[in-house]
RNA sequence: AGAGAGGUGGCCGAGUGGUCGAAGGCGCACGCCUGGAAAGUGUGUAUACACCAAAAGUGUAUCGAGGGUUCGAAUCCCUUCCUCUCUGCCA
């Protein structure tokens, strides 16, 4: 959610910036301000109404004490319209205040200057690539076969004890997974991440706090009789143990990193391309999250992509790395870089990382701030990345990995996995 | 899940209808004291919103949350959430 000062600052350049997302933000901006206007109005009368109340009321007290109580029954009479007058007022607020929020809800964040316009993924700009595209023998295929082919993977399976996009994970198949969790949060922890463990369910608040709510209630699934969500990403989680947090300038950088599953109803999906390990409603990542000074959140970022290309080039797999044009840039975000594999049995790239900065846009509705040097309050800046998401990173290391003789382990993970094939 | 107790500022804790945003203590910040430190001592120490060009200042709201009674609520009533103790269940 954006700050209504800055609204107010700067309406021309954030209209401007907006268009860079093909979001035409003037009229949605025109009302806020209007009701922004009309709240603060409200308010002013609202409070001289409430401190002539206030300043009665204690005139009656002092009556009262001192004896007066024919004089205090009379100026009792006087705080009836008050009372009216405060109500009515109080209900006007109530409503502006809220229709306002409505508002400023469906207000994207501002798109970083490095963001490019643009309408689909085909125009985000590729700023890095690395490593080689294996050359893979004429018999090579793509990861649902052979999981199926190596028993990692029982699609089926899961889709008997749940439903499609619940893969169940088999021996050597399942044991990669936890390989690559214990790897991943290894390479984040020695990076200076503090592990956490988190709960897998939130409540509504913390849905509102990182901003799944309201934009994307649908695509959370709702557990009804408890009224809690079960989490998309651990970024809800582990970004919202700092709601409600005043930082002093000192406890920045904040690093977590947390293993959880993700839980996506992935509604509207369809398609192709949505195969085996390619879209799930259940997956595994493990993921980055950094609380930031406003003023280092970018060398912070800038930090975070580094370190996914270590991991990246650690595992040899040929990846690069996209900056998200406008149109593509996530509801919350000022700034993306996205991180692909090359799958090469499947001829394309999967994403596999999501590296972002929201500056302050989570941090507002969080109320996530920090005391300055002043002593006053300002919004911190959150930043999170998949440091990594398992399902393509494990789709890239079946199918780029596989020879004749079977699929190879990345180096790295063999002390993990306690094997360096399978066959 | 049942019974009971309770939720007050960064923390502890007082406060059962009226100058209470809230005593006192701890902590913290700054100053004094000291050769330096400790002790001692003085001052300060919540958040949001509104008014003001801004600072200063002023106003309003906030004692888990929401609603009610009252001229007036931390204090009384209702609802709800949470914590603790006991019982039950259970990985």
């Amino acid at each position: 959610m954006l700050q209504l000062q800055a609204i107010r600052d700067t309406k021309e350049e954030i209209i401007e910036a907006m268009k860079k997302r093909n979001f035409d933000a003037t009229s949605l901006i025109d009302n806020i301000l209007l009701l922004d206007e009309k709240r603060r109005a409200t308010q002013t009368r609202l409070d001289a109404t409430l401190a002539d109340a206030n300043r009665l009321s204690k005139e009656i007290g002092g009556l009262f004490k001192s004896g007066k109580a024919v004089e205090a029954n009379a100026m009792k009479a006087q705080t009836g319209t008050l009372k009216v007058d405060a109500k009515r007022l109080g209900e006007e607020l109530e409503v502006a205040a809220q229709e306002l929020q409505q508002l400023l809800f469906q207000l994207p964040n501002v798109p970083n200057n490095l963001v490019r316009a643009g309408t689909t993924e085909a125009d985000n700009e590729e700023v890095f690539r690395e490593g080689d595209i294996p050359i893979l023998s004429a018999t090579a295929v793509p990861h649902w076969d052979l999981a199926k082919k190596y028993d990692l993977i029982d699609f089926e399976l899961g889709v008997k004890i749940t439903g499609a996009g619940f893969p169940v994970y088999k021996g050597k198949g399942a044991r990669l997974q936890r390989a690559l969790i214990s790897y991943f949060l290894d390479r984040n922890t020695e990076a200076g991440y503090t592990e956490m463990q988190v709960p897998h369910l939130v409540n509504e608040a913390s849905g509102f706090g990182t901003g799944q709510l309201p934009d994307k209630e649908g695509q959370m699934y709702h557990v009804g009789e408890d009224d809690l969500y079960l989490i998309p990403t651990a970024e809800v989680p582990v970004t919202n143990l700092l709601r409600d947090v005043i930082l002093n300038e000192g406890d920045f950088p904040i690093c977590y990193t947390a293993y959880t599953p993700c839980f996506r109803r992935e509604a509207g999906s369809y398609g192709a391309h949505v195969r085996g390990l390619n879209r799930l409603h259940q997956f595994d990542k493990v993921e980055i999250v950094r609380v930031e000074h406003p003023d280092t959140s970018y060398d912070a970022l800038n930090g975070m992509v580094e370190h996914v290309k270590n991991i990246l080039r650690e595992l040899k797999l040929p990846f690069r790395i996209l900056r998200l044009c406008g149109g593509d840039l996530g509801f919350t975000s000022a700034l993306t870089y996205d991180f692909e594999v090359f799958s090469t049995a499947q001829d394309r790239w999967l994403e596999i990382s999501s590296v972002s900065n929201f500056e302050t846009f989570q941090a507002n509705r969080l109320k996530l701030r920090y005391k300055d040097q002043d002593g006053r309050n300002q919004l911190a800046h959150t930043l999170n990345g998949s440091s990594l998401a398992l399902p393509r990173v494990l789709a890239g290391i079946l199918e780029n990995y596989q020879t004749e003789a079977g699929i190879l382990i990345p180096e790295v993970l063999v002390p993990y996995c306690g094997f360096d094939k399978i066959d």
